[in-house]
DNA sequence: CTAGGGTTAG
């Protein structure tokens, strides 16, 4: 395709020009290629495009998938004509390529800009809030958005209820359900997969039956969300039961996807069918990608078995040699296994490819603020009370029965030095900094961008029970509630 | 004259 045809196009039969143009950008990023955006973003200013709202607006949202918000910021900062499309299709772009705090920062420059939000707005806004675990600026925002007259439509209130779920509100979650004025496919998978993250996977399955009974057809995100809700709790029966019947029902447009043999590998492999697991993926019909091989090496992971492992690794770094986090899981595996040579032959081959480990967080809403705690972090105003608080944990859990858990450390280190890292993870710093700052009636909430470590697990439970406490954890794919010592996911995530 | 923006999985 030459551009300056395009470009010439665009100044001459303006519709299908910049229909053109839009779906060259979308292309350019399907088939990844960054570099040529800027020659993209060249041609477009030579032909004084730029201008356009239209086409500014399909560049900026390019920006930010390809990772340069910033950029896409300046473009929009100096568009001519700021209406609210391009202010929502910024804010859209950002939560959906996980720069939640930029969109929310954006929603309030809105007010200042003049600028009065839509109904589209409140949707990306509640996701937002989502990604970040706060609910408290979710319902707010809510509420003002009524108050201001937006029509909240079955799209904001299903944003609404994702935006509960994904706080871990199951009960708010499940009040919103059945108090919506309409319910449609999206709202019923978004409440299935609501208690299926939370724990309740009997509750997910009974209302994928309750949702049929209603005439509704599930399509496939709801049953990747049953799928799930059975690999969360180990259901391999009933995981089997919901495949099978995906493959023999008529529709060939619900033939199980890629995503589909994962969620089973996944399911298979952590309750400890590994070798059917990998059968299964040899008799899949379709190509398995990295998430199918990924699932595997997971299960991998918790069941050290560091042979198949190997020869999935191996798989996986042909397939996908920039994604960290096979190469951590693998590291880890080698490092619990005691093979500190092979641990350091995986480091230096993520070194050689530039590979980044994504560094562990954890982050806990307070009065609408976010705080954000990394592992041995001591940049918080409260540092000194917080280890102290810690401190205090660590004796009285001990005396309790406590010990910790070293192998969940992957370095090479003494034990002493093992215990220092792993008592200062993320999530015990951001516990108990909400020891010390939530109202006492209120749960604890954690957010974090990684799994949970089996030490932290443990920590949880003794801290639930010291501090008479409930503490939610979002992690990764699931939540965790501790209650009295015990966890929601029942030990098994 | 319009065109560009929104919810469910991983």
């Amino acid at each position: 395709m030459h551009v300056d045809c395009l470009m010439k196009c665009i100044s001459h039969e303006f519709s299908y020009g910049t229909l053109l143009l839009k779906g060259m950008l979308r292309m350019i990023f399907l088939l990844k290629l960054p570099r040529f955006i800027g020659k993209c973003t060249f041609k477009v200013v030579k032909y004084g495009l730029e201008f356009i709202a239209m086409i500014r607006t399909e560049l900026m949202i390019m920006y930010v998938k390809f990772g340069e918000p910033g950029l896409a910021d300046f473009l929009f900062k100096t568009m001519v004509e700021r209406d609210l499309v391009a202010w929502n299709a910024l804010i859209a772009s950002c939560v959906q390529n996980g720069h939640a705090n930029k969109a929310l920062a954006l929603v309030r420059e809105m007010d200042v800009a003049r600028t009065k939000p839509d109904a589209v707005t409140v949707v990306s806004a509640l996701s937002a809030c989502g990604q970040l675990g706060s609910s408290e600026i979710g319902e707010e925002l809510y509420c003002i958005a009524r108050k201001e007259g937006i029509d909240c439509n079955i799209i904001v209130e299903n944003a609404r209820l994702d935006m509960q779920v994904k706080c871990g509100n199951v009960d708010m979650a499940i009040k919103l359900f059945e108090e919506m004025p309409q319910r449609n496919l999206i709202s019923w998978s978004t409440m299935i997969v609501g208690y299926a993250i939370n724990g309740e996977s009997e509750k997910a399955l009974s209302l994928f039956d309750k949702m049929q009974n209603e005439g509704l057809h599930p399509n496939y995100i709801t049953f990747l969300g049953v799928l799930s809700a059975c690999s969360h709790a180990g259901l391999v029966r009933e995981g089997w039961r919901y495949f099978n019947r995906m493959n023999n029902l008529d529709n060939k447009n619900m033939k199980p996807r890629k995503e589909h043999y994962a969620c089973m590998v996944d399911l298979l492999g952590r309750s400890g069918h590994l070798q059917e697991a990998y059968n299964f993926i040899k008799s899949m019909p379709i190509e398995p990608d990295s998430g199918v091989w990924g699932a595997l090496l997971g299960a991998c992971a918790i069941h050290q078995d560091v042979e198949l492992g190997q020869h999935v690794a191996d798989i996986l770094f042909e397939l996908a040699p920039d994604i960290a986090s096979y190469h951590v899981l693998m590291s880890n595996m080698y490092a619990s296994a005691g093979r500190w040579d092979f641990v350091k032959k995986v480091r230096w081959r993520m070194r050689k490819k530039g590979v980044r480990k994504l560094a562990a967080y954890s982050s806990v809403e307070l009065n609408g603020n976010i705080h954000v705690f990394y592992g041995g972090d001591r940049l918080h105003p409260q540092t000194q009370f917080i280890y102290k608080k810690l401190d205090d944990l660590f004796k009285e859990m001990k005396s309790l029965g406590y010990i910790p858990k070293t192998n969940s450390v992957y370095h090479d280190v003494e034990s002493e030095e093992k215990e220092a890292t792993l008592s200062t993870h993320s999530e015990k710093i951001a516990i108990a900094f909400s020891l010390i700052n939530v109202q006492p009636e209120l749960p604890i909430r954690v957010m974090k961008n990684l799994r949970i470590c089996d030490d932290c697990h443990t920590f949880s439970k003794h801290v639930s029970i010291i501090s008479k406490r409930e503490i939610v954890m979002r992690d990764k794919i699931r939540f965790h509630h501790f209650k009295n010592g015990v966890c929601s996911c029942k030990d098994y995530w």
